[in-house]
DNA sequence: TAAAAACCCATGATATCCCATATCATCCCA
DNA sequence: TGGGATGATATGGGATATCATGGGTTTTTA
């Protein structure tokens, strides 16, 4: 599975829907039928929405199913909110989703919903939240971080 | 079998039936028409409903069967409240169950049936009780453990 | 035979599907 | 190189299907 970056901001309609980015979807690849995952974004303290490929969460599970001792009570209590909170979602014909209102109001939006890549999984966002959110981030960036080692011996998933 | 997530709330009729959210539902996959198995959730001190696929009550009694050695007294006595306290619950042609005056009671349900999935088991809440819990777990998650690693190597099912 | 459970059908709300269109990027050919 | 054709994308709206829910009727069970 390909990586999420970039930002595009598209239009909720009034039935809830919002077209997914093509190339997020592209990005999905073989795992689009399946969907994905949308719940509001704990480490954000539920400012956005956190999506995750669906496959993400079978391998949380699988995860805990194989290594429960290798988390700890607060991850697991994480995981049990996760697994309530998130919304499984699926494309219609055009590439949208239908996007529940517990959601939208969560993560404050309204018109328009601002999606932002993250690599494996990517946000959504209200564009008002965002832009201050965003400057928060780069002021944050101090001069000794303006730039990043690619550890070689990190695997490459898929 | 698919993993069960997010919350729904549906109406407990006069009757003690109520419909089994459908995402639950296509969760079950071929495992629908078997049903499933319902009990006083011992983890959450009977506050709330557990529910499992039932395939997953046989592999328990399988693990019982062959591992009997890696399964602690207090263990194999859960095991045993378990067997006798669970309901096999089976669905009508609506996607509906009828939840026994016994559970309902336990659990403190009235007139609504709140539904939570927590990845290959779901739980069945009153709202009143479910509220205050969530937020305990909540609370109970440090800002340090508000995201999770997956592991890569965990395979995914399917 | 009375109570409970299973079965059947009806209905409103909602989600899904399907088609139409506007916009934009890309391609192709003159 | 210009300009029209082509295709992908995002978006809107109507038609259809699904879902949750209520109620009645038949069947089973105690």
């Amino acid at each position: 599975m390909a990586l999420f970056i970039s930002e595009q901001t598209n239009k909720v309609d009034k039935k809830g829907r919002v077209s997914v980015p093509a190339q997020f979807r592209s990005a999905l690849g073989e795992a689009l039928p399946l969907g994905i995952a949308a719940f509001p974004s704990f480490s954000l303290q539920k400012q956005a929405i956190d999506v995750w490929p669906l496959a993400r969460l079978e391998q949380l599970q699988n995860s805990l199913d194989a290594n429960s001792d290798r988390f700890t009570a607060g991850q697991k209590n994480l995981a049990q909110l996760i697994f309530a909170d998130a919304r499984q979602l699926s494309f219609d014909d055009n590439g949208r989703v239908l996007l529940p209102p517990l959601l939208l109001e969560s993560a404050g939006i309204n018109e328009e919903a601002l999606f932002v890549g993250q690599g494996r999984t990517f946000q959504i966002w209200s564009p008002d939240r965002y832009t201050p959110y965003k400057a928060g981030i780069e002021s944050q960036v101090s001069d000794g971080e303006k730039s990043l080692s690619v550890f070689p011996s990190a695997e490459v998933h898929g």
